[in-house]
DNA sequence: TTGCAAAGTTAGGCACGGCTAACTATAATT
DNA sequence: AATTATAGTTAGCCGTGCCTAACTTTGCAA
């Protein structure tokens, strides 16, 4: 009995739904223009839009008319919306980051997140906002962390703090920190050191140099690991600040 | 003296000099069919998508050699797989996502991500890491309080949990819950009650209705607020579980 | 009521990013 | 060295999603 497929919508009609659901006032209907101007496209385009939108059973539309949401629709629109606010959310009240930012970014984060992730986010939305009477307010000390952070750099002034710095491992000196980008080398010795924890993306401090560059002690998650130059060689890693806050102002 | 603009790389092309990063062994080569396999993707597009990096000046190419990343080519690869990486951990390590589908998440988000919000992320990452050591382990605490949800149901199991049940507040029972979704009426009236915390994406719960349903008393962030049933009425809310991670399996 | 402005539509075009099919270069095998 | 398989390229096509320009409909104002 369903006329229209309206599974997999892509991210523009996505937007096109959801603008039409932020549009529609009590009367609950939308207009034509000012889907075009709220998401900065030609009318034409939008005409375009709501006649795919009504083949696939999401609006009810007749040429020259203005637009409804269809029940199906609105559910379809009620879950981008739903992901939009969730990642506001998240991004404003537990990141911080400035709630224009936050909303550009739901805009378009909203379309390639799938249920799993958003469903957890919305779980740890819920937890961060009960931790504050549980005695410890994750947002709150997150902040605090952020500032002592841009105060207290964990890294000495001389590093270049540019993204995009990748180095070896056996290259970086005692005492700066790094992040690890990929493991070259694929096999069974890459397997070993992965099972140590070394995997992208973790934070490592080069401790303590040999004489010969060989082993390097390095410390990550806590634990300190002595590798052999050549297994160090083959991580991959970037240097720069790990978290610096101040690099957001791009 | 530059050749080509290495700047705005779409997500495609984003996605073809992140492969080119991860393929590059120690060699620092890729080869055109590893490519077309890791992206799944047609050999004649990569050819392509080729030719355009090549005139970016992001890879060393030419017809039937294979390809290298250059200098501002290995730094935009960086930018990308160092998001990548900041992704799936968070999604992994706090969130508790399953790896495949937290890999799988990162592979899109990493394209709409901007550098606010991802520097914003990664000294999220690091402060969750270090709370572990300040007595209160973020991660692990979100991880008892799934399971407690999961357990303890926040919903009377009568309500459908299915996104996109959308009404008005006053149409929601005493007892239940619902996410905002939206302020229909824009306006004067609007603003007062948004200043009182009633903006989307926040849970309400409502406790009492007066016999007529006006007013209408509700508890959100912890604060009372009484509502006339004509304001509730404007504000749609979803009902349905909040944080359900019970719904993540669809 | 008529006429005009605004809203909406259609037609045609363009960029992107994929595809298949057919061709060419490279390499490996005999 | 000749042949053949494989990798890589080119040409041409298609779908999406946007655009402009020109047309039609609607509704308001004189």
């Amino acid at each position: 009995m369903i006329v229209g497929k309206n599974d997999n919508l892509s991210a523009s009609l996505e937007d096109y739904i959801e603008a039409i659901f932020n549009l529609a006032g009590e009367d609950n209907a939308a207009h034509s223009k000012q889907i075009a101007e709220l998401l900065g496209v030609s009318r034409a385009s939008v005409t375009g839009a709501l006649q795919i939108l009504k083949k696939k059973g999401l609006v009810n539309y007749k040429p020259y008319g203005s637009v409804t949401l269809t029940s199906p629709g609105r559910t379809a629109a009620a879950n981008v919306v739903r992901k939009h606010n969730i990642l506001t959310s998240f991004f404003v009240s537990i990141l911080g980051v400035d709630s224009q930012v936050a909303q550009q970014t739901a805009c378009r984060a909203e379309h390639v997140l799938g249920p799993k992730v958003i469903s957890r986010l919305l779980c740890f939305i819920e937890f961060v906002t009960r931790s504050s009477k549980a005695g410890y307010d994750v947002a709150d000390e997150f902040r605090k962390f952020c500032k002592t952070r841009l105060q207290n750099r964990d890294f000495p002034d001389n590093q270049v703090s540019e993204v995009g710095n990748i180095v070896g491992l056996n290259e970086v000196k005692p005492g700066q920190k790094a992040r690890i980008v990929k493991m070259v080398g694929r096999g069974g010795a890459n397997k070993r050191i992965a099972d140590m924890g070394v995997v992208p993306g973790t934070t490592v401090e080069v401790v303590r140099v040999a004489p010969l560059g060989d082993p390097i002690d390095v410390k990550l998650k806590g634990y300190h690991l002595s590798l052999r130059k050549e297994e160090a060689s083959k991580i991959m890693v970037e240097l720069g600040p790990i978290g610096d806050i101040a690099r957001e102002n791009l």
